[in-house]
DNA sequence: TAGCCGTGGTT
DNA sequence: TAACCAAGGCT
């Protein structure tokens, strides 16, 4: 949930989630259309529906239970190398490299002098964030869990407070005068008539109904026909939605999404 | 690897 | 106020 996602908009849904279902079985044994509905508007919701795919692996494959390894996570479907090492250490010790964009700029600041980090990580820069963690497991947790609240809390991306940070006096940025950055231009999300506004639109709708909808309703919200065929089809195709006879769409009943 | 995938608060 | 950006993953 927190993938791309501020803390205080995941966190009630998060209380939401494992009050309805406290383990992974619980929410394999829903239908992955729930878990869709559920998600909210937390944004990205294939992630809802990954999760349910992990939650059916752990059932299926470990007995209901969350793997302790990092190899083991990152074979879970919407497990990354972020979140494999994040869990692995913040929940079982593993010493690991947790590399997120907290931690990927606070590196880019203190170690390489610049404003911003890449657009996309670098191999050298994650070389760099692992010859940084403690070779204690114990110290490499606390390490990890401090650059990401130094980055979120302190070294932020806008408007870094410096005057409070406890590394400013060995910030290759701060010493080299907070040079403005001067790597390759950044993407920048457009939104506005982009499928992604669309398909929202489309599943928010979905969302919102307990009984399949009627293709006409959909239809209703754009003119454009192959911008919402394509979006309609791209979110079957994703198992976001389930196409019923007679032209009804619902959310995914079934158990099997991919 | 670059492009795509949502949403809403912050600056 | 329009951009920016957030505990990324997948193809």
């Amino acid at each position: 949930m927190l993938q791309q996602t501020p803390v205080a908009r995941v966190a009630p849904v998060w209380h939401e989630w494992l009050a309805r279902w406290p383990t992974p079985t619980d929410l394999a044994a829903d239908a992955p259309g729930e878990a869709v509905r559920a998600w909210g508007r937390l944004g990205y919701p294939r992630r809802a529906l990954r999760l349910h795919a992990a939650a059916v692996a752990m059932t299926e494959h470990q007995a209901g239970t969350v793997p302790s390894t990092e190899t083991e996570l990152l074979a879970l479907p919407g497990v990354g190398t972020y979140t494999a090492a994040a869990v692995a250490t913040f929940a079982f010790g593993e010493r690991t490299t947790v590399v997120d964009t907290n931690v990927r700029r606070v590196l880019a600041r203190v170690i390489s002098g610049e404003e911003y980090a890449a657009p996309s990580p670098t191999r050298a820069e994650l070389t760099v964030a692992a010859g940084l963690v403690p070779l204690d497991a114990v110290e490499a947790r606390t390490w990890s869990v401090a650059v990401m609240e130094l980055g979120a809390l302190v070294c932020s991306a806008r408007s870094p407070r410096c005057s409070e940070c406890p590394v400013a006096d060995l910030c290759a940025w701060q010493l080299a005068g907070r040079p403005s950055y001067q790597g390759p231009a950044r993407k920048g999300q457009a939104w506005e008539g982009t499928d992604r506004q669309l398909r929202g639109a489309l599943l928010a709708v979905l969302r919102a109904s307990d009984v399949p909808v009627p293709r006409s309703s959909l239809e209703a919200l754009s003119d454009n026909e192959i911008q919402r065929e394509r979006c309609l089809d791209s979110l079957v195709a994703d198992g976001l939605v389930e196409p019923l006879s007679r032209d009804r769409y619902q959310l995914p009943a079934s158990r099997e999404a991919s």
